[in-house]
DNA sequence: TCTGAAAATTTACGCGCGTAAAAAATATGT
DNA sequence: ACATATTTTTTACGCGCGTAAATTTTCAGA
């Protein structure tokens, strides 16, 4: 390693014996090059630290190797999880992720489009805050950017999404809780902030028909994304006045199933499948957490390893047919049930 | 808002009236300019959607105005909070905040520093991994950048550091559960991934001598950032080769303290402070979860507010002065405790 | 109204690299 | 060894903006 300083690709094609375009194109794509070339600039580059000027290349190439993540909320541990898969795969692929989260609020989400569009990257892969969105902002958003919309679908918006198959996370948690037990009610915020959520009551009200039983569904109040707290207080104001008609509750998601365990044993409610137990509680997306609750949530998992990865290849497919699908492509992904002791 | 497309500054300064290096310096700082031609420029600015090319601001500018936010584990949702508190404030402030998970190794680490160094930063807010940090490597990237440390301090590394004063976390737990029933002992992973731990671990034991006791440290095996497995499968170890020997549970942190309550329920064992019961678990950091395991966690909770506040604070102030302070300051903040159920 | 200071304009150059076109060098197959 | 295809070199320009210096305009205060 020299210690002279490599100020800029010119002085590295020099000190390397190559033209800087031979250069230049090297590091636009190593395979590029010959390979007695490409040797010569890599054994360059073990003596010299040089590096191209990120905004230099950036400003003259028209499309730049960077990829949008823009998640709702990545302080839920679910989108963190979602967020570091999806980081992985794209730096394997050489690109550069940059991910930004809305942190809930709709100002936030508006302003993450509005940096992403002026960093020009190669594709954005994007889960909306959901009917906290502007749509119409979204709508123009992607036809400036090709992007693939994930976890959370907005009819029409984007070239691709990727994401659950509510339906199949439903029929599971409740097929499995017909058999095993009473049939359960459905615990669900009262204005859900993400089409997920409504699609989960619709497919629980279609499953309680199939199996002929009546369908309940308790709303509870509260907004933003403490849901674990609304889960809580809506378990107890739920409790309170007798909306739980059967010892059964299946939750929309697994963050309030957290809070409705929480409230449970607050109330000294003992929850599993035991006959020494007041309740069965089960719920969906097989959160982080969802292992070490007490008891541990029975829960309908969503495959994270092939969401983030089949939405990371869409969008490589997408940017490789120039930003364009001839028509939007929707990939659901069933869940797997997943058994633990709190049903 | 006018169809005409501006393609760069030279357009922009021509519809707006003004010249283009006075446009250039009103968007460096508006308030640089007169206010009459300040308002003229803003009123171009409604007419026309223009906006500065990134790429050619940074490469030209010495300073970007980009601040790296590098954490361990972005998955982990205390570093997700204490990101999320920074980033605001650093958007608030009118810097563009570029958030790097490690994603607990090493390379990744190296790979951050790296891209962050390409990146021209005018500072960076470094969460370092601990233990798994390559120590030279972060000394030399200090070296290049202005880099405050919060949350895991490594000595003499950069310009500052922002944490938490684990010796007030540990005396308020200890001190608590001391007046309030049996004296603790400490579950600790046995190599510990981050510094914060030893002083946790000296600070108990200190504790204990000063209230006449022999402390008990329980260091479980574990490798790696899923504390909460790490603490479950402990505390059955634990508990099996029978080395609580008392029934009070102080734990490092936490996420362990959730694995210790998954593996009490498991085990059947009650955990609170009532007659009826097993044991008592404590913990430090006030996790997001921790107000919803059951029972709720007694902590010894961060001020997240003011870690996030002053290492903003701290580094802004490293820029003004030029990214080096006259010598390296060290700001740890107390604990407040917070009494929940579990003890 | 005049004067000095402050702000804006004009002019010009440079940042580090992408990239196009033409010429030269090198590799491949026979 | 030769003809052809491939790769590299040479040369040159442009991207969009920062910024410096000299000049002109504008402004505030007496």
């Amino acid at each position: 390693m020299s210690d002279r300083k490599i100020r800029n690709m010119e002085e590295f094609a020099a000190v390397s014996g190559i033209s800087r375009p031979t250069v230049s194109k090297y590091f636009n794509d190593p395979d590029s090059v010959r390979q007695t070339t490409r040797a010569r600039i890599e054994a360059a580059l073990e003596q010299y630290d040089y590096r191209p000027n990120v905004y230099a290349i950036n400003q003259n190439r028209r499309l730049t190797k960077n990829l949008g993540i823009v998640v709702p909320y990545l302080a839920d541990p679910f989108f963190a999880e979602i967020a570091r898969n999806i980081e992985t795969l794209c730096i394997a692929a050489g690109f550069r992720p940059i991910l930004l989260s809305s942190h809930g609020e709709q100002s936030q989400e508006l302003d993450n489009l509005d940096s992403l569009r002026s960093l020009k990257p190669a594709g954005v892969l994007m889960a909306p805050l959901g009917r906290a969105s502007d749509k119409s902002a979204i709508e123009r958003f992607c036809e400036d950017v090709p992007t693939v919309l994930f976890d959370s679908n907005i009819e029409g918006m984007g070239e691709a999404f990727i994401g659950s198959d509510n339906a199949s996370f439903v029929n599971l948690t409740v097929d499995y809780l017909m058999r095993s037990g009473e049939p359960p009610c459905f615990l669900e915020m009262r204005t859900p902030a993400n089409p997920n959520a409504n699609k989960r009551r619709i497919a629980y009200i279609e499953a309680m028909k199939r199996h002929g039983q009546e369908p309940v569904v308790v709303g509870i109040e509260g907004d933003g994304w403490a849901f674990e707290e609304i889960g809580r207080q809506g378990t107890h104001a739920a409790i309170a006045a007798g909306d739980f008609t059967t010892n059964t509750i299946l939750c929309s998601n697994d963050r309030l199933a957290i809070g409705v365990l929480s409230a449970c044993y607050e109330r000294g409610l003992k929850v599993g499948r035991g006959a020494d137990c007041d309740l069965r509680v089960a719920s969906h997306d097989d959160h982080p957490f969802s292992r070490f609750t007490c008891p541990a949530l029975t829960t309908a998992a969503h495959d994270y390893t092939n969401v983030a990865g089949r939405s990371v290849e869409t969008l490589f497919e997408l940017i490789e047919s120039g930003g364009r699908f001839k028509t939007r492509r929707e990939t659901l992904f069933p869940a797997h049930l997943v058994v633990r002791a709190s049903a």
